[in-house]
RNA sequence: GCGGGUGUGGCGGAAUGGUAGACGCGCAAGACUAAGGAUCUUGUGAUCGCUUUUAGAUCGUGAAAGUUCGAGUCUUUUCACCCGCACCA
C-alpha cells in the first residue's frame, strides 16, 4: 500500500540534497520565470487558498523544466507591514522576531506541499540586505525628482496611527481593520506616479492580462481630456483654474464651486460669510470619508460672498464651497453647470441657483440634459454639436490666454509615508537649516533601530521619533539634522521583489543588468485578484522607472498574469470567525500532499471561485491510490505487475494515449488545470479495462501526471526503473498519426432534432452519408409522408436532414 | 448609478455553431467479504414508455425573443448573483 507520509518526506529530502530545482543557467536552454505572489507570513499560518496559485506554477514549473528549460520558480516574504505590527503590538512581541518565526512555520508549510522552489534564492523584504535597495531605489526617484515633500489631504486613520493610501481605502475604511478614515493636510513623502500615467496606460495593451484586470487599471488611472479654464476674481486680482470635459458648456456656467480644502476659500471669503464657512469646513474636517460618502444623496455648502467672472460671458456668478468638489482632484475647483451635469443639477436646485441652458433637447426644468445636441444661447457656439463646440471653445480659450486643452487622471502621486515603526526608513536626513539630503548610497542601508516603544505616537511622527540617537545626527561640520522619522508603505518591498530573485546575493546592484536580461519579463505571474490595482500598478510604476534609469531591460515586468480564484466554504470567504476555515495540514496529513495539490487543480477553472468539498482530497487521493495499484506490484512495492506492464504494444491503448498526451500539455500551457486532470482519468479507466499497458506509455502517463503529484509520480518513476528524479526526464510527445479515428459516429437529425447514428469510416463522402441517414429507421418514421427539402452532410459529425 | 463577470443535473464542473451533462463527488444496486467507511462492476438530467431484451418519445443550459438546416455557444431585451469604482467635473 502507499504510504504519502513516508513517500512524500522521502522525496522531499532527496529534492533538497540534490537540490534538484536549483535554477539552471544552461545557455543552450531558454529560460521560464514562474512567479508567485510572495506571502504576508501572517500569524495564522498557510490557509488552503495560497496552494491554489502556487501548484499552478509549480506545474508549469515542472513541465517546463522537463521541456528543456532553465527555469527560475522563487520563493520569498513581504515581511515588512502593519498587521505584524500590529499584532506585535497586541501581544508584546517584536515584530522582527515574530515575523521570524511566522516566516518558519510557512516554509516548513509549503515544503510540505513539494513546491519546486529553489530556496536559495529565498527573500524577504525585512532583511537589510533586501531593503538596502528599496531604499536606493527610493534615493534614485528623489534624485531624478519623483520622490518629494508636500503638504497633502490625506487619509488619516487614528486607529492605525497612520495615514494610507487612496488605494487601501475601500469604502471609506480602510482595507486591513476597517477602520474609519479622515481626511486631513499632512507632509507626506509622494512618489511622482501620475508623470507615469500615460505610460502605464498605454503599455497595458501589449500584456497577456486578464482583461478586467486591464481594465480595473485604465479606470483606476482614469484619463479624461479636458480643458482648464482660468476664472477671474471680482474685485481682486486672483484667479483660480478649474478643469472641466466640457469647456463646451461654459456659456452655460452660472456658478463656480471650490472643494472645502482649497486654500483659496480663506483668502476670498467676505466678512459676512466668514462664520458659515469656517463651520461648514469644520463640520467636514470632523466627518470620516464614510460618513462623506453616505451624505452623498443631499448635498450640502455654503456660499463665500465672493463672485467671479465668467470668462465667456462676463458675468458674475457666486463662488460656492462643497464637499462634492474633491480637493485632490483637477485643481479643487469646478464650473458649475446646472443644465447640463447632474451634480450641479442637484445643487442648483437645492440652494437655488440659476439653471440656463445651452445646449437643445431634454426638459432642464426636470433634469440636468447630459446628452449631445445643437448649442444654443451659446454666442459662437450656437448650432454646434458637442464635440465641434468643445474644439471651438478651446481654440477661443486659447486666442484669449484664459484656457487650454488639458488631460487629467484619477491616478493620484503615491502616498509613500506610513506614521509607524515596521517598514523601510525613509534614507532623508532633514537639516537645522532647512536643507533635505538623502542618506549617502554608500551607508545604505540605513537600518531600522531596534525599538521597544513602537506605539504609534498619534501625531504625524512614527516611533522613529522616539529614539533620539538615532533621530540627531550631526555632520562633520557640526550641523544638526534630525533623520525623517516616517517610513515606507509595505508596498515598496512588493514592488521590486521579482527583480530580487534573479541576482539575490548581490552586493554591488540590486541585480545584475545582464541576468535580468536573461529572465525578463516574468513569464508567469500568478496570484490573487486583491492585487490588481495595487500591487501590480505600483510595480509596473517602480519598473517603468528603472527602466529609465537602465537598470531594468525591459518596459513591463509580467508579461503573462493570471489570477487564481477564492476557496470558498458554503458559499462564504473562510474566515476565523465563521469557523469555516481548511487547514492545509490536515489536509496533507490525511491525503498527503499529493492529492491536496490534484484536488486543488480539479476543483475546476483556475480563476473561479469554488466551494471547497470536504470529499474532494479523498477523491482526488482514491484516483492516485488506483494509479498505484495498477503500475506497481502489490505484494513488491519495488516492482511492476510484470503481466500487466508489457514492452509490447497491441495499440489498443495508442490513440487515447496519444490524445492525452496532447491534451494535457497544451491544458496545462494554457492553465486549465482540471480538465487536463480530467484527461488524466479517462487514460487511467481505458488503462485499467486494458489487457496490457505499454511500458512506453505506463511512462509517459506518470510524466504527465509527475507536475501535479510529484511524490508519488517520483516514486513510482524509480519503481519503473530510473534512478534519475523525474524533473527532468524529457516531456512526453504524441505522434499525431495516432490521434486520428478510423471510425467515427455520424449522428442524423431531422430537422435539426437528433434521431439516430450509424458507424462510418472517416472521411466517407457526402453522397454515401447521406444514403446511410436516409436508409435508418427511425429516421425513415420522421420523414415519411414529407418532401425531403435539403440535407446537410458535415463530414464525421453529422447528418442534418431538412423535411417538411 | 457606472464598469466588468457569471448563470448548465442533488453538488463541483465539461462541451472549435454540429451527440448537452466529459471527469469527479453524492446516491442506488450488485460482487468480493466475518465485516466494510477499502476495492471492483453496473446504473444515475426530468417526465413518459419499455420493463423479457433492444430500442424509443417529449421536455431540458436563469427568462423572453431573434439569426441559423442546427444555438449552452452568436445578436437583442430582461432577471438574479458576484467583483471593482463610487460626487473624478
Amino acid at each position: 500500500m502507499y504510504n504519502h507520509k513516508v513517500v512524500e518526506r522521502k522525496w522531499q529530502k532527496y529534492w533538497a540534497e540534490h537540490q534538484t530545482f536549483k535554477t539552471g543557467t544552461d545557455p543552450k536552454k531558454k529560460n521560464y520565470y514562474a512567479l508567485d505572489m510572495f506571502p504576508f507570513p501572517s500569524g495564522k499560518g498557510l490557509h488552503v487558498g495560497h496552494p491554489e496559485g502556487y501548484t499552478a506554477t509549480d506545474i508549469v514549473a515542472r513541465m517546463k523544466r522537463a521541456q528543456g528549460y532553465n527555469v527560475l520558480h522563487p520563493m520569498g516574504w513581504d515581511a515588512f507591514g502593519l498587521p505584524a505590527e500590529q499584532y506585535a503590538l497586541k501581544t508584546g512581541h517584536d515584530p522582527a522576531t515574530f515575523t521570524d518565526q511566522n516566516i518558519a512555520r510557512f516554509k516548513t508549510q509549503l515544503q510540505s506541499l513539494g513546491f519546486s522552489y529553489d530556496w536559495d534564492r529565498e527573500i524577504k523584504t525585512s532583511d537589510p540586505k533586501y531593503y538596502k535597495w528599496t531604499q536606493w531605489i527610493f534615493e534614485q526617484m528623489y534624485k531624478n525628482g519623483l520622490a518629494y515633500e508636500a503638504e497633502v489631504p490625506v487619509n488619516w486613520s487614528p486607529d492605525l496611527g497612520t495615514v494610507v493610501a487612496n488605494e487601501e481605502v475601500i469604502d471609506g475604511k480602510t482595507e486591513r481593520g476597517g477602520f474609519p478614515v479622515y481626511r486631513r493636510n499632512m507632509r507626506q513623502w509622494m512618489l511622482k506616479m501620475t508623470a507615469y500615467a500615460d505610460r502605464l496606460l498605454e503599455d497595458l495593451d501589449g500584456l497577456n492580462w486578464p482583461e478586467p484586470v486591464k481594465e480595473m487599471q485604465r479606470n483606476w488611472i482614469g484619463r479624461s481630456v479636458g480643458a482648464q479654464i482660468t476664472f477671474k476674481i471680482k474685485d481682486s486680482d486672483r484667479t483660480f483654474d478649474v478643469f472641466t470635459t466640457r469647456p463646451d458648456t461654459l456659456f452655460g456656467c452660472t456658478y463656480a464651486v471650490l472643494a472645502p480644502e482649497n486654500k483659496l476659500v480663506k483668502e476670498i471669503t467676505t466678512l459676512g460669510h466668514q462664520a458659515d464657512v469656517e463651520a461648514y469646513i469644520k463640520q467636514i474636517a470632523s466627518k470620516s470619508d464614510l460618513e462623506r460618502t453616505d451624505l452623498n444623496k443631499d448635498k450640502t455648502g455654503v456660499f463665500t460672498g465672493a463672485y467671479a467672472i465668467n470668462p465667456v460671458t462676463e458675468k458674475e456668478i457666486p463662488i460656492w464651497i462643497s464637499d462634492y468638489v474633491l480637493a485632490s482632484y483637477g485643481t479643487g475647483a469646478v464650473m458649475a453647470v446646472p443644465a447640463h451635469d447632474e451634480r450641479d443639477y442637484e445643487f442648483a436646485t437645492k440652494f437655488n441657483l440659476p439653471v440656463k441652458q445651452v445646449i437643445a433637447g431634454g426638459d432642464v426644468d426636470k433634469a440636468a440634459m447630459t446628452g449631445d445636441g445643437e448649442h444654443i444661447n451659446s454666442g459662437f457656439l450656437n448650432g454646434l454639436n458637442v464635440k465641434d463646440a468643445k474644439a471651438k471653445m478651446v481654440d477661443w480659450l486659447e486666442d484669449h490666454n484664459l484656457g487650454q486643452q488639458k488631460v487629467n487622471y484619477k491616478l493620484r502621486d503615491w502616498d509613500f509615508s506610513r506614521q509607524r515603526y515596521w517598514g523601510e526608513p525613509i534614507p532623508v536626513i532633514h537639516w537645522e537649516d532647512g536643507e533635505t539630503t538623502l542618506v549617502p548610497e554608500n551607508e545604505l542601508p540605513l537600518l531600522l533601530p531596534k525599538a521597544t516603544n513602537i506605539k504609534p505616537s498619534g501625531t504625524p511622527e512614527s516611533p522613529l521619533a522616539n529614539l533620539d540617537d538615532w533621530v540627531n545626527v550631526v555632520d562633520k561640520n557640526g550641523r544638526h539634522g534630525k533623520r525623517e522619522t516616517n517610513t515606507m508603505p509595505n508596498w515598496a518591498g512588493s514592488s521590486w521583489y521579482y527583480l530580487r530573485y534573479v541576482d539575490p546575493h548581490n552586493d554591488e546592484k540590486l541585480a545584475d543588468y545582464d541576468l535580468l536580461k536573461q529572465w525578463l519579463p516574468v513569464d508567469l505571474y500568478i496570484g490573487g485578484a486583491e492585487h490588481a490595482v495595487r500591487h501590480l500598478l505600483y510595480a509596473r510604476f517602480w519598473h517603468k522607472v528603472l527602466y529609465d534609469l537602465g537598470v531594468v531591460p525591459t518596459k513591463e515586468p509580467f508579461q503573462r498574469l493570471y489570477n487564481q480564484g477564492l476557496i470558498l466554504k458554503n458559499h462564504e470567504k473562510m474566515s476565523k470567525s465563521k469557523g469555516n476555515v481548511v487547514n492545509p495540514d490536515d489536509v496533507i496529513n490525511e491525503y498527503g500532499a499529493d492529492s491536496l495539490r490534484t484536488y486543488e487543480m480539479f476543483m475546476g477553472p483556475l480563476d473561479a471561485s469554488i466551494d471547497w468539498d470536504d470529499n474532494g482530497p479523498a477523491s482526488t487521493k482514491k484516483f492516485l491510490d488506483r494509479i498505484w495499484r495498477l503500475l506497481v506490484n502489490d505484494l513488491d512495492v519495488k516492482a511492476v505487475p510484470q503481466a500487466k506492464i508489457v514492452d509490447e504494444n497491441d495499440g489498443s491503448l495508442d490513440q487515447i494515449y496519444n490524445q492525452t498526451v496532447k491534451k494535457v500539455t497544451e491544458d496545462f500551457e494554457a492553465l486549465h488545470f482540471n480538465t487536463a486532470i480530467s484527461q488524466l482519468m479517462v487514460f487511467l479507466n481505458a488503462a485499467q479495462k486494458a489487457k496490457t499497458i505499454p511500458r512506453a506509455y505506463a511512462e509517459g502517463f506518470v510524466q504527465l501526471l509527475a507536475p501535479v503529484a510529484p511524490h508519488m509520480m517520483e516514486e513510482i518513476w524509480q519503481v519503473l526503473g530510473h534512478n534519475e528524479s523525474i524533473s527532468y526526464a524529457a516531456w512526453p510527445k504524441y505522434d499525431p498519426a495516432k490521434l486520428v479515428q478510423r471510425q467515427v459516429q455520424i449522428m442524423i437529425q431531422v430537422n435539426g432534432k437528433l434521431r439516430g447514428h450509424f458507424t462510418a469510416a472517416k472521411d466517407t463522402s457526402h453522397e454515401e452519408l447521406q444514403t446511410q441517414a436516409l436508409a435508418n429507421e427511425n429516421v425513415k418514421k420522421f420523414t415519411a409522408g414529407k418532401e425531403i427539402k435539403k440535407v446537410i452532410v458535415v463530414p464525421n459529425k453529422i447528418v442534418n436532414i431538412v423535411a417538411k
